[in-house]
DNA sequence: ACTGGATCCTGACTGC
DNA sequence: TGCAGTCAGGATCCAG
């Protein structure tokens, strides 16, 4: 579900109600998302205040007074306000409990492929966060990163810019959007751009990424972001999900195919 | 090392 | 209605 923008969009939505809050109690309702949800949740994060919330790639870390978790929302979860009257829903899997239980943060997830673990000492050598690559929203992702990482490689530049080894953060939504913004064809070679055309990509990334982010991010089916509002970016989008309909810059049809098993959409005559 | 494919899971939607 | 098939915002693991 959540690419850069909405979990930025969460992490901040939280820090804004939940900063400083401490832990009443840590409500487990299952015991495994795509990794097993630690059994001493409870125990440990008792009685502990929640200091900062930030994100690395898509993970969310809270970093309580003692201990940090890492959280990933996968393609469906979200991670919200709640009150202690709101309504349980059907996968509600974790309930974070503040302040004798005048508000929770809710972990939700259908699909479950999200996960909540213990960040350890250094979040940065966890395994899960140890080899993801550079942010793109920083100064690192420029065009001349790209350039260098493109060089000898033969993935379509989609998949490479999708690809967290490389550049973190981008997903399926926002690689075709910056795609199209920067008139590349998704299934382009990535060692064949131009130093220009690197430059431009890079940029395009960031604009999109930027543009979501100003919009609270994309609400496709179920996003929401840390007290439970969606975001409007979807009404924003050029190309994704809009197979058939004409190119906003063109009228042409976008079209829609498939890489890596996941679907892209781009106008065959904007972008070459 | 790189690359493509299968996989985890539920729910929404489509077509018969 | 019901049922089968397809697809969905992610990331890991495995084989070639």
């Amino acid at each position: 579900m959540p690419e850069l923008p909405e979990v930025e969009t969460t992490c901040r939505s939280i820090s804004a109600w939940a900063l400083g809050c401490r832990i009443d109690k840590v409500i487990r309702r299952r015991t495994n998302l795509r990794l097993p949800i630690p059994d001493d949740l409870d125990l440990r994060l008792r009685d502990q205040s929640l200091q900062a919330v930030f994100r690395r790639a898509k993970y969310i870390l809270l970093r309580f007074e003692r201990d940090t978790l890492l959280i990933h929302l996968g393609m469906s979860g979200s991670l919200r306000r709640a009150e202690s009257h709101t309504p349980l829903k059907t996968h509600d899997h974790v309930d974070f409990v503040f302040n004798q239980g005048e508000v929770i943060l809710r972990y939700h997830d259908p699909r479950r492929f999200g996960l909540i673990v213990w960040a350890g000492e250094d979040h940065d050598k966890h395994p899960l966060l140890s080899h993801l690559g550079i942010e793109p929203l920083t100064a690192e992702f420029s065009g001349a990163w790209l350039y260098r990482a493109t060089r000898e490689r033969e993935t379509e530049i989609k998949l490479f810019l999708m690809d967290a080894h490389r550049v973190v953060g981008v997903g399926n939504i926002y690689a075709s959007e910056a795609l199209f913004r920067a008139g590349i064809h998704p299934k382009t070679a990535a060692r064949k751009l131009s130093r220009r055309r690197c430059e431009r990509l890079s940029l395009s990334v960031k604009e999109t990424l930027e543009q979501a982010l100003r919009s609270g991010g994309s609400t496709l089916r179920d996003y929401v972001n840390g007290t439970g509002n969606p975001g409007s970016f979807q009404l924003e989008l050029s190309v994704y999900g809009r197979t058939d309909q004409p190119c906003l810059g063109c009228g042409t049809l976008i079209r829609q195919l498939k890489q890596g098993q996941r679907s892209t959409f781009y106008c065959p005559r904007c972008q070459r």
